[in-house]
Parts: structure tokens; sequence; C-alpha cells
DNA sequence: CTGAAAGCGCTAACAC
DNA sequence: GTGTTAGCGCTTTCAG
């Protein structure tokens, strides 16, 4: 009635009392097969059901034709944007993605890289947990020469293909366009300073008030963990100070809104009193009111570049290492527009 | 200085001057071996970097350790929760998540499930694609005994584990509740009735209405994509009716949003004149202004329960099919209360 | 407690 | 054009 197990090309090859090897073929369109043959094992296959066992020819072939990404949660929007981008790519050209989550824990990174070092992928791709490390568990794909690609969160000391935004220009543009609209005292909710990120996005804010003769005033500018309490608690500090700022440039969106949030509270009129910012462009950031202004990070892009590169890497061996700077939008929105057009 | 290749179980066997089966058992802690070796091979494992080639071992052992996952679109807040919950799981038993997305696309689907089967996923879960088919690509599943579970979108006719919420009872306690706070005429806005999420959610604004003795009238109830733009017709045709809706249930909170923006500036009072309640919890809802009653799916719950069930279909070959019905939680926000505590 | 041997399903030299 | 053969790295009887 049912076969107990798959049919495999030996299956066929018995059945057609020709050799497994000329099934193998036929069915990879070797032009050595004659038509006849090949078509006879065709339809036989077809009709058999015949799946081939991508685990055999993985093993023989040495290659999984897998691509690994790990990142610090799946079920966040930019995130699942870059994944939704790599599987696109990935997909066309016949690899598989596996995923994983480092819940931005420095052990289960560890843990997830290890596995996916035993199934074999043909490349990795990762955005690094928050929690530091000493990245030995990422070292050891370069000693193997096993493609590595960082996106997002990248690691300095590691020689590898890397995909960043340009954040630097992202807190520049930011920080101009809040001085155009009239802002004078301008301050800078900021993230965790170990990742370059961040980083990145204070030296543009500190330049762009540079490039306009304003000396940052440090006291303006608060280093917290970007969660939304610590935006509420930030923004209260900030208001409160002798003399305080008209506009606050925030490291993302979250913080954006729960300031502005509080500052609704308090009687403090966005953006006519006051000018907010947020950065990476999260849905919830057009649709509140007002709506905030932030910097869109194209995440679906990012995603695909870093398949294309990664599968360069995998079948072109390409050697030389690049970082990619994509380029990031200001988009003006409600919080921060004080004079029209 | 390095070898081109990796250290396989042989290449320590040699190096002990035993034989590659007792590093085999050692590896995996079999007791028949005594811990004097078993310590020397594992030190030795640990030394020259050995890591178990998975792809051998799963061949052996005719399983992948993997489980696939499709959903319509990874980026999209419910499923990249769904999928987030499946990989916390799936990763704690030692199993690995593929995944890939069909963009609601017939054709894509079929590509990818085939795809999955070649790779020999131990079991699959998925939510189909909005475009219809035949499903017979799933029907094989079912023929080669493989696990697969539905969640969110089913198929009626395929006899599987599926797990849902239950919109029936969302849609029923969406509607009591806006009677409860007083709207006398009270309008749905439902999705493609061809699948049954929608179906129920209407059907519990029917039954709602009965149990209050309001007969429903169906000039009130609009069947539309759900897009943001469905929303905007669908509320400009309604309260243009001679007897329009005073509140409307939306079946999703995209077009609960834009019929809101609508209504705002028609200079109509949210929720003092009309009341408006979505459906599905998109973290938006809670964040606009006003924020918006929903009902709330949980999606990273789904995706524990989805790989709970699917793993104990592969590892204890359950044979009884059960569909799990997950409660929805009705969150009543601003959009919707007119009445005080 | 350990070893020998066979084989999972597929591919690719190398033959003819 | 097609067949033979060996082997990818691992597990697992079976034997001792």
């Amino acid at each position: 009635m049912h076969k107990k197990t798959d049919p495999t090309i030996h299956d066929i090859a018995r059945e057609l009392n020709i050799s497994a090897s000329t099934v193998s073929r036929a069915l990879q369109n070797n032009p050595r097969i004659s038509l006849k043959t090949r078509e006879k094992i065709i339809t036989l296959a077809n009709s058999v059901g015949y799946r081939p066992n991508t685990l055999a020819s993985n093993l023989r072939n040495k290659r999984s034709n897998t691509i690994g990404i790990v990142v610090p949660l799946i079920n966040r929007y930019f995130f699942s944007a870059v994944i939704s981008g790599v599987e696109d790519v990935a997909f066309k050209a016949g690899y598989t993605v596996v995923i994983s989550q480092s819940n931005d824990l420095a052990n289960k990174e560890i843990s997830i890289v290890h596995s996916m070092l035993a199934n074999r992928v043909d490349g990795l791709i990762i955005s690094i947990a928050m929690q530091p490390t000493n990245y030995e568990h990422l070292k050891t794909f370069r000693k193997k020469n096993i493609p590595l690609l960082f996106f997002d969160r990248t690691v300095a000391e590691i020689d590898a293909n890397k995909i960043v935004v340009d954040d630097f220009m992202g807190g520049f543009r930011v920080t101009r366009h809040l001085i155009e609209q009239g802002y004078k005292r301008i301050g800078h909710m900021a993230g965790p300073q170990n990742l370059q990120t961040y980083l990145d996005r204070k030296n543009g804010y500190i330049e762009a008030l540079a490039k306009n003769d304003i000396i940052c005033d440090e006291s303006l500018v608060v280093t917290n963990s970007l969660t939304s309490e610590d935006g509420i608690n930030a923004v209260q500090y900030l208001i409160n100070l002798p003399n305080p700022p008209d506009a606050i440039f925030c490291g993302n969106d979250t913080t954006a809104l729960s300031s502005m949030i509080y500052l609704r509270d308090k009687g403090i009129r966005i953006p006519e009193d006051f000018g907010i910012v947020g950065f990476s462009n999260e849905p919830f950031s057009k649709v509140v009111s007002p709506s905030i202004s932030t910097i869109a990070q194209p995440g679906f892009l990012m995603g695909q570049k870093a398949a294309e590169l990664i599968l360069n890497q995998i079948e072109h061996k390409e050697k030389s290492f690049k970082t990619l700077v994509l380029p990031t939008e200001l988009i003006v929105r409600e919080s921060s527009s004080r004079k029209m057009g």
C-alpha cells in the first residue's frame, strides 16, 4: 500500500535497470545523459513522488546551502525587516535561511553560533547581542574561513563584511534639522556607547552643532539604554535643568515617544514649545499624534544587501572585505515642524 | 599550520589510538565508555576545536532536528511574534528553525514546501497564503506522515493539528463592549469571508447583537480587504448612510486607525460621538491618540504552543490531532471608552 | 568497556 | 552515455 520509506535514486535505478549515478545525473540535468533516459527517469521520479534528500547531497558536497542569521530579537520591526530581505534574496538563490535570536544574551548567542557551526551553515549573518563578550565564538568563523557578515551592530576587532546605516549622517541631519527649525538648545538622549551605532549618532549630533557654531553642552547629553522608562527619566531630568533644552534628539523612537507623552502631560506643546526627533522610523512613529520626525533605516534593503554580499563570498570566494554604509533618510513629521514649509 | 578541513571523530580516534565508535559514544555521553577515556576524548575534542557534523549525524539518524515555519510575511508583528515563540521553544529542545515567507503567493508557498520536504524538516508549521490553491503540496505531508501544524490560517480539508485564536469570542466581546458603552448602532468592517478567521469575527458580532436583542442591520456590515484605504472608503460610506452607525467594529487595527483619522478630520469626536474598536493589538494601537481598543492575539504564546505541539508529534509520535483555540483578550482603551470606570 | 563493519542517500572521479 | 566504486562523517548493531 504505502512505502515506509522515501524513494531514493537507487529505487528508481533498480526499477529502470540502470545505475544510480545515471539517475543522479539525469536529475541534475547533466547533458551527458540521453534525452530518452532522462525523460524516463524524470517521469518515474515524479510518479513515485521522489524528493532529493538534501541532507545526503549536502554531506557529500560539504556544503549545506544554508545561511544562518542571528538577531537580538526576531519580533522587532527593524530586525524582522532585515530577515525578510535576507530570505527574499537567499530563497531566490536556492538557499535556506535558518534563524535564531540571542535575546541580547551573550550566552545564548554563543550557543546559537555553535549550533550554526555544527549545522555547517555556508555563511552567517549576525547583529550581535548588546551584552558584551569576547567574541571568540565569532572568531572561529574567521579561522575556519566561513563567510561571516555583521549588520547593524558590528564587531570592530573582527575583519569581515559589514553593513551598517549611516548613523553619523543620521545624527547630523536630525540635529541640523532642529537647528533650522529654530530650536536653540538641543539635547541628546544617547544609547550605550559601547555600540558603534549610538556613538556615531552622537558624533553626528556634535558635528552638526559645531558646524553651526554651537558648543555642545555636555549637560544636555544623557546616556541610557533607551527603554521607554529611560526616556521618561531622562526628559524629566533635562527639563528640570536650570537651563533646560528646547528640543531633544532621542536615540530611538521608543524614547522619543515616551518623552513626548511625558512632556504633553506636563502641558508642554510639541512642536511649538519643544521639538522632538527619534531614530529608526518604527511603524508607530508615523501614526502617533503628533507624528514623530525620525530617521528611516532601510531594513529590508539591508537584508537583501547582506544576503547578496554573503552569497558572493560563498560562491565566488570573494576575499576582500568591505563595509557597506547604507544611507539614512530624515523623515520630517509634526514633532519637530515648527516652521511651515 | 591550519588544517584545511574540520576535525572528525576519526581524527580524534587516530590521535588517541582508539576507534571512531568509541569517540562517537563518548561524545554522546554513552555510559558504556569509561570515565577515563571519555575525559581524554572530550579534552582532545575541545583542544582541536571539534564540532560534530550535524549533517552527517542527521543523515544517519534520518532526521534533521529542524522544524520549518512558513508565514505569509515575516515582517509583520503578529507573524514575527509567532516565529519568535517557535524559535524560543525549539531552540531549548535542540531544534533548528528554518523560516520562509510565501508573500501570500500560492506558487512561492508550493516551492517553499517542496524545499522544506527536500531538507527533510521533522515538522512544518504553516500559516497559509491568502491566494487560494489546491493544497496538494500540504497533503504530501500527511501522506508521508510528517508532522504538520496549521496556525492562524488553516485548511479545513486537511486533518492536522491546528492553533487558532478565538475569533468568534473576540468579535463577540468587542460588540458586547460597544453595546455596554451605550452605542446604539454598531457597524462592522469585515475581512475576506473565505478566511475562517474573518468569518468568525463577524459571526461573533452578529451573535452579540442577537444576545442583546438587536437585529443585525446588514447595511452596516461592509466587507473588504482591510487595508488602510479600504478603511477610509468604508467609514466614509457608512457615515453617509441615511441612518448611520455611531460605532464600528473594525476587522483589524489598520482600518480602525485609518477610520479614526478620517472621522477626526471630519470633526467627529472619538469616543464621545463615535466608538471604534480594532482587532490584533498592533503595537501602534496603544500609542496613537486616542488609543485604540482592540483584541489581543497572543502571537508569542501561539508560537510556543505550536512548537510544543509539533515537537510532541515528532518525538512521541502523537497520532491524534487537536485544534487549540487560544483565548483572545479585549483591551479597552480610549477609542471606545465613553463611560467612566 | 571497546572495536569492526555496514550503511544513511547522494555525487564524482575514473573507467569503458 | 552509462556503470563502478569509493566516500562525505556519523551511528549502531553485533561481537568479544
